[in-house]
DNA sequence: TGCGTCACG
DNA sequence: ACGTACGTGACGCAG
């Protein structure tokens, strides 16, 4: 087989990636998209063409020889936008480091270039494969060289590939003919003016019939239409000077050495360090072991495993402030655990022998009791090791998520980069692969130390750092008010789990499955042929095509089957209706009944995770199972909550806040109309609809009110004309118009929402009332959806992370004052408005008290906070 | 794995 | 002109 060279047109592989793929910056604002997505169509094209040599050619910034001739005579040249051209040096040096050869030549294109190897390869007998953006490179397309075009739609990448004959297919013409097309034709992106009035059909006509230009002018008078005919005849300079512009040379004098270009081993450290730096996480994992530098920090690791060491360690330990700890475990084991006692003194202890995990969290409760405890997720922690104190430890995970709650993870690598200037440490999957801890551990990983010890490290040598950026961005007492005690609270909930009942659970699964299978048949009869009605590209199929119902708003991928389109289409067809009804229950049964009832654990109960460093907002969110969307607005799912039970002689006592976020932005936006409407009123939204539409109270119609309730909705959301437009399925003009009323009426909450989207360009984030921060890097954005998005935002997240601080603060009260008066009751569940306690039935009437004083206490605000609360046997009872 | 859908606040 | 309400998590499908 002969040898194969892949020849890139890096600059405009290099625009593709950035136009096709969403604007990818690092931790640090770097642009990164289009180098990332370089790297990942290369990777793929080197994976499927396992090529012998690799070029890319790049153009050079000075003006090229083709491009001279027609700025002269036009005198424009495109800007590139600075997003895209700070990631020209950055893919260049990408490349350099994997020891890929990278051609440019002053007064040459890439283009040129390209060509040039291209015929120079195939002369030397190779098969060439050039990867571009750019059609214009058709023309070089032969028997032996293959052009590769990728091409972005709907998100994901396909590439279309041609040999002569695919040239000849597509386009009717040779490859040597479609630059006479291109010259005929135009392109104003590539400045080549063409032949006025002439497009793609008349050119193509032309080419397929004369052959070429010179052709055309030899037969003029054949030349049809006569419009083009007269344009040709006007224009032969044109048709001469786009000629020259839109042939490719093939013999430029460039020096290339084959030897130059072979592939090597592209994984190597300096790549790994730059994929490292610009965060492409899933380059990074295709890196050998071998390649990772050896770390300076490593030298200070020690390994710890006989008892009078630990012993020796733990007493030299509690002479600490504080130190680092990394406690590696999952549900069942331990598996060991790591301290830093200083940045250049890490131990590792694996739990062998004598060393049990008891006498790790034995010993680590008896070392809190002097020293503080820093790790990254201290709730974990905790399962293992309970604590009470929270003036114990120090999470560094909890830190660094209130000084940027947009990250995904908080990995200790991450951690360290950003707090610990710059160090680049190997993550978790560099040092024990994707394998869980368990099975490292059966394994006996030699990584597991390295690990265990970089964590510590990072909880150790981050505290400082983290702790300072938190009181120098006004949020520490966020955190150790609020994050901080919240910890513990969550640990609490977590633990104590809900009682679900799990016969009750499946008989009401069975139910659903009965009807479902009704549902199931009537379909299929309707639609005379059996389909899976979960698939929305099935389901689209049989509605909008063989049906030939009114397909309405489309999707990426085809018509939507949302249920708000549906609702509309009921009317049309009774089959709409019986589909919806098989929606919801298919979705109870599946998302509800089945998986609820395969969490339930050995003690019956459902112990969910709070997670604290997820949401930009400052909201907690609750995972396996998900508790904080049990169905509840539609009767049939929410009669689920029957089967969440408290245990034997305890009540469920469920308070909710009303309107919090409403009344947060009440006080925020200090409103007098407002906040004197919440003094007053009963019904806010029947206040809000008789201010806005002028109209007595008692005279306001339910429309009214149902309108006035939707635009207290969108000001909370960050109000859009378009947003309520949809929501209230009137015209966007109706929409603008009632906002307009409604800012008329409140004249400062206008203020107040236009300052929070100023203060978010300026600051770059906005805050809570506790100081809260939620950066917004898409109000700097370009792009108007994105730049819209952040305003929305801006306007949002103040009100809803205030809430969230609001109840966070209720909670860690509650869960204290239950505590400190010895009750056995027990807070369960937070559902970002409400909370649930399990009552002890004799402690009902002063937990309702604890409930009522902390919730409405959490916070002085300039209008109550009101909650209210229900008692009852099940969760359906108390709410 | 990403998308569409839908459950909650 | 752009094309959407804010914040989540889980499921099933399709590639």
């Amino acid at each position: 087989m002969s040898d194969k060279i892949l020849l890139i047109d890096g600059h405009s592989i290099l625009n593709r990636a950035f136009y096709g793929l969403p604007d990818l910056t690092n931790s640090e604002g770097r642009h990164t998209g289009a180098v990332y997505g370089f790297l990942n169509i290369l990777f793929r094209i080197l994976d499927e063409e396992k090529p012998k040599y690799l070029t890319v050619a790049f153009d050079l910034h000075e003006p090229t020889f083709r491009h001279k001739m027609y700025d002269a005579y036009k005198g424009t040249r495109k800007a590139m936008p600075e997003e895209l051209r700070e990631q020209v040096p950055l893919i260049k040096e990408v490349l350099t480091a994997m020891g890929i050869k990278i051609v440019s030549k002053p007064g040459f294109e890439a283009d040129d270039l390209l060509g040039t190897l291209a015929v120079r390869s195939e002369k030397e007998g190779m098969d060439v494969t050039i990867l571009s953006g750019d059609r214009d490179l058709l023309q070089l397309a032969t028997e032996k060289v293959l052009i590769r075009l990728p091409k972005t739609s709907r998100g994901k990448t396909t590439i279309e590939n041609f040999h002569t004959q695919e040239v000849i297919e597509k386009y009717q013409v040779t490859p040597p003919q479609i630059i006479e097309l291109k010259a005929l034709m135009g392109d104003s992106a590539d400045n080549i003016p063409g032949i006025p009035g002439v497009g793609e059909k008349t050119a193509t006509k032309m080419i397929v019939e004369f052959g070429s230009i010179e052709n055309a002018y030899a037969h003029l008078e054949e030349v049809k239409p006569n419009k083009a005919k007269e344009s040709l005849r006007e224009h032969y300079d044109m048709a001469v000077l786009s000629k020259t512009l839109a042939t490719i040379n093939t013999d430029s004098p460039i020096d290339y050495s084959y030897e130059e270009a072979e592939l090597k081993e592209l994984y190597t450290p300096e790549a790994y360090q730059l994929c490292k730096q610009l965060e492409f996480k899933n380059l990074l994992s295709k890196f050998d072991t071998a390649v990772m530098p050896e770390n300076p920090i490593e030298q200070n690791f020690f390994s710890c495993s006989d008892l009078s060491g630990v012993d020796a360690l733990f007493k030299k330990a509690s002479d600490k402030a504080y130190v680092g700890i990394s406690l590696l475990a999952d549900k069942e084991n331990i598996y060991g655990l790591g301290i830093a006692l200083e940045k250049e003194e890490i131990y590792y202890i694996p739990v062998e022998g004598l060393l049990t995990g008891d006498f790790l969290c034995a010993s680590m409760k008896d070392l809190a009791k002097t020293t503080v405890l820093c790790a990254l997720d201290i709730k974990q922690f905790l399962k293992h090791v309970p604590l009470e104190d929270e003036t114990q430890v120090f999470d560094i995970g909890i830190g660094a998520y209130l000084l940027n709650p947009l990250k995904s993870t908080y990995t200790y690598d991450d951690i360290a980069k950003e707090y610990l200037d710059g160090v680049l440490l190997p993550a978790r999957e560099d040092l024990l692969g994707k394998d869980s801890l368990k099975k490292a551990w059966e394994s006996s990983a030699d990584g597991l130390m390295a690990y265990s010890c970089y964590m510590a490290y990072t909880a150790f040598a981050s505290r400082i750092p983290i702790e300072n950026s938190l009181k120098d961005s006004g949020m520490w007492k966020v955190y150790r008010e609020i994050e901080l005690p919240l910890i513990f609270t969550l640990d609490s909930m977590e633990k104590y789990g809900i009682c679900v009942k799990g016969e009750e659970l499946k008989i009401y699964g069975k139910k659903l499955q009965v009807r479902i299978e009704e549902l199931e048949k009537q379909i299929y009869e309707v639609a005379g042929e059996e389909f899976n009605i979960n698939s929305p590209k099935q389901l689209g199929t049989i509605l909008f095509e063989k049906m030939g119902l009114p397909g309405g708003r489309k999707t990426k991928t085809g018509y939507s089957t949302a249920a708000d389109i549906l609702e509309k289409l009921a009317a049309e067809h009774p089959i709409v209706k019986d589909i919806l009804e098989y929606r919801q229950l298919a979705k109870l049964k599946s998302t509800y009944a089945d998986s609820l009832a395969s969490v339930i654990g050995p003690d019956g109960r459902i112990h969910s995770t709070f997670n604290q460093t997820i949401t930009a907002t400052g909201r907690i969110s609750s995972t396996e199972p998900n508790l904080q969307n049990i169905p509840v607005r539609m009767e049939l799912g929410r009669l689920i909550r029957k089967v969440f039970v408290p245990e034997e002689g305890y009540v469920f006592l469920d308070a909710d806040y009303s309107q919090i976020e409403l009344r947060v932005l009440a006080h925020m936006s200090g409103d007098e109309t407002l906040i004197q409407a919440y003094r007053e009123a009963q019904d806010i939204h029947r206040l809000t609809a008789s201010q806005v539409f002028h109209v007595p109270f008692e005279e306001v119609t339910s429309l009214q009110r149902r309108n006035a309730k939707a635009v207290n909705f969108g000001i909370v959301y960050g109000i859009s004309s378009f947003g309520l437009s949809q929501d209230l399925s009137i015209t966007r003009k109706e929409a603008a118009e009632y906002i307009e009323k409604y800012f008329e009426t409140y004249p400062k909450i206008k203020s107040f929402l236009d300052g929070l989207v100023a203060e978010g360009k300026e600051k770059g984030y906005v805050t809570t009332m506790f100081g809260r921060r939620r950066p917004i890097p898409e109000l700097k954005s370009g792009n108007f959806m994105q730049r819209s998005f952040g305003e929305r935002v801006a306007m949002n997240s103040p009100i809803q992370g205030t809430a969230a601080d609001i109840i966070k603060i209720a909670m860690n009260r509650v869960y204290k004052r239950i505590q400190q008066e010895g009750l056995k009751s027990r807070l369960v569940l937070q559902v970002h408005d409400e909370l649930l306690i399990e009552t002890k039935k004799d402690e009902l009437e002063i937990v309702s008290r604890i409930l009522e004083e902390e919730m409405k206490g959490a916070a002085k605000l300039s209008v109550e906070l009101e909650v209210d609360m229900h008692e009852g046997g099940n969760w359906y009872e108390a709410k």
